[in-house]
DNA sequence: CGGATATATATCGTGTTACGACACATTCCA
DNA sequence: TGGAATGTGTCGTAACACGATATATATCCG
């Protein structure tokens, strides 16, 4: 029965549609905010995919590309574009030449520090309708 | 001593770069999903705003911008892209006829249906992990 | 009724981003 | 030591979103 071959109608499609506008809500208000920072969206998400960073030591071109979901060298290019910026510095670890580690400039810690506490008041505001939308087959009594 | 002024510290860039990440892995998911049914991305979510349309009768133009919180010209051409790709029809309602309501034609409508399914199983997966990351803070024993 | 203004949509040129295909340096391993 | 694997970088291409601008329709006000 609940093979879930059939069960898509109208309030599915309305539950999804709602989930998305949360979530381009939010991502709107963010990439206005860093734009208004001066940052280009995805470079404030690398930025925090970079401070956020909780392994050993530095992140690499390779962890940033794992941690925001692209290729590698589209990682590559974005660290690229982020060092011209002054954003961050690289350096190759004497133990793997190969890699290229990223560390913020005190700059991009200092924009991302205002980002981060706008992102974290608006994400307040926005969980609950966020985490509503999440459950997206609606209450039970509905 | 709540106003928010100095709570960023590593574990807020943490937890709201994992809330980013998961968020990312959806989005790539849910891209990757659309375009292997032969869709953009984008005109897969216009898809989903006019199937998922609410209100009484048709969703406009201007609906599909607010829905999608786009400016009104972009939705405008993604509604001509997808009249040309034979996804939506446009007509004009003598009421007003400065507006363009949009229905989706029948191959949009199966195209959408499998992806709703695909995406509804996708979430059940994804859904925990990001209401866990929506609990920004983390869990008060951690 | 008629002209000014507001609304809804559409068009054009530009910038950002992501990708595939390919290139290169470094490391690993038989 | 030579060849495959790994990590990053480069180049050309495509989709999307925007600002500025244009057009058609509707509305308002006298």
């Amino acid at each position: 029965m609940e093979d879930g071959s059939r069960t898509v109608g109208p309030e599915q499609y309305r539950a999804l549609a709602r989930f998305r506008h949360e979530l381009r809500r939010f991502l709107h208000f963010s990439e206005a905010a860093a734009v208004a920072a001066g940052l280009p969206a995805q470079q404030h998400q690398a930025l925090l995919a970079i401070m956020g960073h909780d392994g050993p030591g530095r992140p690499t071109v390779g962890d940033l590309a794992e941690r925001l979901v692209v290729a590698p060298h589209t990682a590559a290019e974005l660290a690229s574009r982020m060092a011209e910026a002054g954003l961050v510095t690289k350096a190759h670890p004497p133990a793997d030449r190969r890699r290229t580690e990223l560390a913020p400039t005190a700059r991009a810690e200092a924009l991302l520090a205002g980002l981060t506490e706008a992102h974290l008041r608006e994400l307040e505001q926005l969980a609950p309708a966020l985490a509503r939308a999440l459950g997206l087959d609606g209450p039970p009594g509905g």
